[in-house]
DNA sequence: GGTGGTAGTCGAATCGATTCGTCATCGACC
DNA sequence: GGTCGATGACGAATCGATTCGACTACCACC
């Protein structure tokens, strides 16, 4: 059932009832309902692909998410959901795609296709060949996370380096001297992954500007990564008494070494980190962090997306957050660690 | 850049280089290597839109997942996430849908606009209007969830009523005389969520045949509500010595009150629920639990939708899982709890 | 040398909408 | 009564692909 359909049973030619519906030119009062009758009787709604076609618009986002066999942080999950939600509001659909490697098909699909009137691009990496491929096509596109070169872009980002070194510094301040950092797995930190280097970037500048002793590990993006790591961690380093982490899965495993090694938080050992703020909330105890909007930087991401599909000469836009910390009460002066060794610890 | 500057730059006509690209019609060597140059050169690919409109087939499918508005379980994200990847391997897009209620517009949008060529529906209800739509739509779609007629239509779902039974049978083996069963949201189960009313049907019947008492209490999707949930549990209940849920959200915050009323799990109390699987081995302790292949159910949901795509004449499926309890000592003999009313209790 | 088949190519129709140019009708106004 | 403008409707072109029918060579075979 399509439009010609429609026109003949009311007896006008098509493009009246493309006007009646538009309501780009006037239709008489007569004519409309006539064709409204016979509109409301079949059910008929236009094709979406073929007015796409005309139009050379789609009315649709693609938003790029890490590769499926990668589980979503609750951050990330929480700009998916904003994304989805502030394109429904603004009445434009999301295709998601799949991908992180290049020559991925799924992006290549979406991107190559024209499947889609702009982009969202999720986990950006330092040198990252989509946004290359994106930026040679001409088609708009919003990263959430930067590359190297961050001003040949549009983004909205979270300021890890900033945050990571508040931080320590609020550690510093309570007094803590061998401090860790906890970031996110090898291969992502390895593939060039923005947060990873700036988490490190800014662990390491400030632990030199406060005189401490700073301990970086990767850790897979699982709880139980989490404890093996924080359990390594005790073992290596028996003078550590806290521990900064961007690393939000293995949080719950973070916790739970601490809690096994007999070290209570915030007396004996200090945990603080960046987080989505409901999954820091939700922790128990709930975390002392910074606290990152993702439901905000999702819909921010959309917003500037919108202004560069309507015009995509404006120059581009940089958004960086760097929301304050939030106290919880898992940071604390630096505790007196049980000595090391101690053959009950665990 | 479309399929007639290709043509005109390579000296042949568009068909010609529609069929060296489909390869449906001979071409000749000599003609097809021009073609290739002159696309290699431009970067040229097809416009999937147009593709579709000419061919009637959009190459995506749809997946309506629950509103913006309410955070989504591990076990709906694990949904998703096999579905996006089992559609992937397809060479399929998925356009993504959040609605729930009536007339929505972003449903509506991709139903009636004819933007896909299947839908994955979740959260289904006993009476879902969506479902209805779809049915008089004709637009083939696979349930993962059913309706309260589940003949009409294809679906995979989880058998919680068998599931939440076997938990009631294994509780009442170990002695335990008066449990409980903590439910999805009020208004989940009042809107006539399918798997809030079947649980409450598996409980009930369960309950009735092994001659216990049992209670039933809905319980927002969040941990702060599964702790309120518990306590208040227990101040009702001095005999009630296990609970047994599907609120995944809630959990954490079900151990939570365990462990604030001073009881330990499983020597003063057992817990066991129907959870994805990773999330009940995250869970600390790991909860003895049902454990749902989410990941398996959305790949069947994907590949059954496939089917009806290719033949939608074909008679409707039914895929409905009961996977086993996996004790991993959340329940145990059914304790003593100290008594009710003792002061230093909380 | 005609007939038949095949390889290779082209032109035109088609998918379902939108939109531009055109035209008829009608009333108002000078 | 002729002109102008507005209103309302129509037909055709267009978006960018696919696909069907037809046509030309060319070769093989009887």
């Amino acid at each position: 059932m399509n439009i010609g359909e429609i026109a003949r049973r009311s007896g006008v030619s098509r493009s009246t009832v493309s006007y009646a519906l538009s309501g780009k030119r006037p239709v008489s009062q007569d004519t409309r309902r006539r064709i409204q009758a016979v509109i409301d009787e079949l059910g008929y709604r236009p094709n979406a692909v073929a007015k796409a076609l005309k139009e050379g618009k789609t009315r649709t986002l693609g938003l790029v998410i890490p590769p499926a066999s990668r589980r979503l942080t609750d951050m990330q999950l929480g700009f998916v959901a904003s994304v989805v939600d502030a394109a429904a509001r603004a009445d434009l659909d999301v295709l998601l795609s799949p991908s992180g490697g290049e020559h991925d098909r799924s992006f290549e699909r979406v991107v190559g296709g024209r499947r889609v009137d702009g982009v969202i691009l999720m986990e950006i990496r330092l040198e990252d060949d989509r946004v290359t491929r994106l930026q040679q096509s001409g088609l708009p596109f919003v990263g959430i996370g930067r590359t190297g070169h961050p001003e040949e872009m549009s983004w909205v980002d979270i300021d890890y380096e900033t945050l990571i070194a508040r931080c320590v510094h609020h550690l510093a301040d309570l007094g803590h001297r061998r401090i860790a950092l906890v970031n996110r797995s090898a291969e992502l930190v390895a593939a060039g992954y923005g947060p990873g280097h700036r988490a490190q970037a800014g662990f390491t500048r400030a632990v030199a500007e406060r005189g401490l002793q700073g301990v970086q590990r990767c850790c897979a993006d699982e709880a139980q990564s989490g404890v093996t790591c924080v359990e390594r961690l005790l073992d290596d380093h028996p003078d550590l008494t806290a521990v900064a982490t961007i690393n939000e899965a293995a949080m719950p495993g973070m916790y739970r070494a601490l809690a096994q090694a007999g070290l209570a938080v915030p007396r004996d050992f200090s945990i603080i980190g960046v987080a989505a703020r409901d999954w820091a909330e939700n922790l128990h105890p709930p975390l002392t962090a910074a606290d990152v909007p993702a439901d905000e930087l999702g819909a921010r991401a959309v917003e500037m997306l919108i202004q560069r599909i309507a015009d995509p000469a404006i120059p581009h836009r940089h958004v960086l957050v760097a929301p304050p910390v939030s106290l919880r009460g898992t940071t604390g002066p630096a505790g007196r660690r049980p000595e090391a060794g101690d053959p009950g610890a665990r």
